[in-house]
DNA sequence: GTTCTAACA
DNA sequence: TGTTAGGA
């Protein structure tokens, strides 16, 4: 597979990447530190993502979007490299599947835990979010 | 001009 | 998460 090669070649500075993802600096470089994603570097300091860098960023994104947390993306994360270990083909179309039932059961898990949700960004509430489940 | 780390009126 | 300081 040549292809994935390219995919992961290091090709792209910070300021594509925040383009691309329409994520700050400040958010990927602490999603870094989060061990959600690994860019390579150049000299040593400079970042340099490759294509499927900026994929995964886009996947954290939305999935933070929906209200899950650093936690709950990590779990999201490992659910997705079981089913890559896992199944070897049609790789594509399990994930997605298994991640949208992993979605619902680590959303409803974080609800009922309680208040993880920070100050700054609060689109969800409770309520709006808890609707989805039956309880 | 960009990016990096660390830190916080 | 934003922003700023101080370097590379």
């Amino acid at each position: 597979m040549r292809d994935d090669i390219r995919r992961n070649m290091p090709l792209l500075p910070m300021r594509i990447v925040t383009k691309l993802t329409e994520l700050t600096p400040r958010q990927i470089r602490y999603y870094e530190q989060q061990g959600l994603v690994n860019p390579a570097r150049t000299d040593g300091r400079q970042r340099l993502f490759s294509f499927n860098d900026v994929d995964l960023l886009l996947k954290i994104k939305s999935w933070l979007e929906k209200g899950l947390n650093i936690a709950g993306v990590r779990q999201m994360l490992g659910e997705a490299q079981q089913v890559l270990e896992t199944k070897k083909d049609q790789t594509k179309k399990a994930t997605k599947e298994l991640s949208e039932r992993e979605l619902r059961k680590l959303l409803k898990r974080q609800l009922t835990a309680g208040p993880t949700r920070r100050v700054g960004e609060t689109h969800l509430t409770y309520g709006e979010l808890t609707r989805f489940f039956r309880h």
